[in-house]
RNA sequence: CGGGGUGUAGCUCAGACUGGUAGAGCACUGCCUUCGGGAGGCAGGGGCCGGAGGUUCAAAUCCUCUCACCCCGACCA
């Protein structure tokens, strides 16, 4: 490509509105540009790596023996209806009219399809198990778009969809896809980690999130420094205490706190560590409950992890906090007041706080405190369980090594699905005993856009982007100093550009008729990582200068023979 | 959804408080010089100041409404 036909538009500014390094890097090498909030156009340079991405995971996928399909992107309601997910969705569900008042969804995800397709095609256990899969547009109407193609609205996705007649075809598909995509973000040069992940709403009985590691990251995800352990700090579960609870050591106390509303507050002015402090979280109970309301209660400097508190069976589904109103009615204290002690509603403690002494926690009257309570003397001692996130430093799980935290960019998932859809759209197979059976299901996503941009974020530099190879829009720059001048200079360039083109090389051959300066610094802002300087200086020397994008220093290339020490320079893949 | 902020040239922003002929830098067009790390000069093109209504002799500026975008939050007491 000669980029004098080729539209670049690079800006030396940084637009006002990109908080993160992808998303400035983005706009500045000109590959995307917003249409409006969460929606954006893939410029002719943002297509390219786009699609570098795509033909990966492609190809891994095709070699997988996966098959390559495209479903609609506009769907029914009455498909949506016959799930329930018409309403459970929620409000990222995109609905849309017809001329005809009918109603249609615009796809954030193909189960209904698929599983549509399926209970129509498929017949027999014979042509199980079977995977399908495509590379599509998808819209999810998030709360709160932002970090431009990192959490967008319309994005492209990877989503694949298996077939099996029981649950331990499932499973081997299941490790089969976990392989498959260790490859592709291997392959599209990505630190990663698979992780262990909360099933969540959806059921089924296995998942693994694949992360990007970066601190622009959006997630947790809590790993072991002594094992391959590691998963969403949702799941993540918390140590035993590894002591018995002190005997108690101080006098119960009632203290006036009227300035303190907040841990934070309390420990700053009453000089009390955190760790002997509680925190009293009134959420709602679950339906047919004794009481409207539980509490719950973790060490001050812990917080609570909601998706193990949803999972107690007193806890309503989904969690819900007590309004300051709810709470004032069932205890008489606001928030900021609250305690164990004489404390009118269930209670379910975490495991670290029924270790604990002589600690400090609100009276349930508004503006004090009791310090020094102790369980049994002061306060009966609650049930207790895992509640907390876990932090640095914890022991791992699975007793090896201590848990490290690190943020990430969740960029795959695999899920095992189960029989939930199938059953809900009555698709079934004959099995060998002659009998219908639901397909258990799998469903596998990969965030193909968000790729584009996780990769920047790993790999950057101040003057711009640094692609892993496989994912460059072009392998080669070619730089010719003030070609207009130097016919030789010219010609030198176009043959170099003519031969790496006729060995299949993605090469761009600045020859706009520009500032030597300009150039480079576009060269590096898009980060094109093979780069040759040919100028009046080298032809005389017969030898090239040539730089890795990441490099600190030039090599020399001999002139003869410029085109071939380039390829041998080209990563292999 | 709640709170905050911003809308002025393609981009980054002044101008607004204190109403009086719409600005700068970058980008763009032409010419000259320069040109191996974002050149300089000269001359240009480009804006119903987000939209609607109001106040006023006069509104980018003041008032009301509205739309869009951005940020924070959405219950960790």
């Amino acid at each position: 490509m000669r980029a004098s036909k080729f539209h670049l538009f690079t800006t030396r500014e940084t637009p006002a509105d990109a908080e993160i390094v992808s998303h400035q890097l983005m706009l500045r090498a000109g590959m995307i540009r917003k249409l409006t909030a969460g929606i954006y156009t893939w410029t002719p340079l943002g297509w390219r790596v786009l699609r570098k991405v795509e033909n990966i995971v492609r190809q891994e996928m095709d070699r997988a023996g996966y098959l390559e399909m495209l479903m609609p992107a506009v769907q029914p309601a009455e498909l949506w209806r016959e799930t329930g997910r018409w309403d459970d969705f929620g409000g990222q569900l995109l609905k849309i009219q017809d001329r005809g008042g009918r109603e249609y969804v615009f796809g954030p995800t193909h189960e209904e399809v698929i599983t549509d397709l399926a209970r129509n095609e498929l017949r027999s256990y014979k042509q199980l198990p079977v995977t399908f899969y495509q590379i599509q547009t998808k819209f999810r109407d998030e709360i709160r778009p932002r970090f431009g193609v990192m959490r967008a609205r319309e994005f492209l996705m990877k989503d694949a969809y298996s077939f099996h007649i029981d649950a331990a075809s499932l499973e081997s598909t299941y490790w089969e896809m976990y392989e498959v995509y260790s490859r592709i973000f291997t392959r599209a040069g990505l630190t990663f980690r698979a992780v262990r992940a909360d099933s969540g709403a959806i059921g089924g009985s296995a998942s693994h999130e694949f992360h990007v590691l970066a601190d622009s990251g959006e997630d947790l995800i809590a790993f072991s420094t002594g094992s391959d352990f590691a998963a969403n700090i949702e799941l993540a579960e918390a140590p035993l205490p590894g002591i018995t609870r002190p005997e108690p050591a101080s006098e119960l106390q009632l203290v006036d706190t009227p300035q303190a509303h907040t841990i934070d507050e309390l420990v700053s002015q009453f000089d009390v560590p955190i760790e002997k402090t509680i925190k009293t979280l009134i959420v709602e109970a679950a339906p047919g409950a004794d009481s409207a309301f539980v509490a719950l209660l973790v060490r001050g400097d812990h917080s609570l992890n909601e998706a193990k508190a949803v999972k107690l069976s007193s806890v309503a589904s989904p969690l819900r906090f007590a309004t300051e109103e709810e709470i004032r009615a069932a205890i008489g204290a606001g928030p900021g007041s609250l305690g164990p002690v004489k404390l009118p509603i269930p209670c379910i403690a975490d495991h670290t706080v029924r270790v604990m002494a002589d600690f400090v926690a609100g009276a349930n009257i508004d503006g004090k405190h009791y310090f020094g309570i102790n369980w049994d003397r002061d306060a009966t001692a609650p049930a207790h369980a895992d509640l907390r996130k876990v932090v640095d430093g914890d022991a791992s799980p699975d007793g090896k090594g201590k848990i490290k935290l690190a943020r990430g960019i969740e960029v795959g998932h695999i899920f095992q699905l189960g029989t939930k859809y199938s059953q809900a759209l009555n698709a079934v197979v004959l099995g060998e005993d002659g009998k219908a059976h639901a397909m258990p299901m799998g469903c596998y996503g990969i965030g193909v856009s968000r790729i584009v941009a996780a990769a920047i974020e790993q790999n950057h530099d101040q003057r711009g982007i640094c692609w892993p190879e496989p994912l460059a829009p072009f392998q080669v720059a070619l730089l010719p100093m003030n070609a207009r001048k130097s016919h030789r200079v010219r010609e030198a360039a176009e043959k170099i550009y003519a031969e790496l083109l006729a060995a299949g090389v993605e090469t761009l051959l600045d020859d706009r008729d520009i500032r030597p300066g300009v150039m480079f610094n576009d060269m590096e802002l898009i980060g094109i990582p093979h780069r040759v300087v040919i100028g009046e200086r080298g032809i005389d020397s017969n030898e090239l200068e040539y730089r890795y994008r990441t490099a600190a220093e030039n090599e020399v290339i001999p002139l003869e023979g410029a085109a071939d020490a380039i390829l041998g320079r080209l990563a292999k893949t």
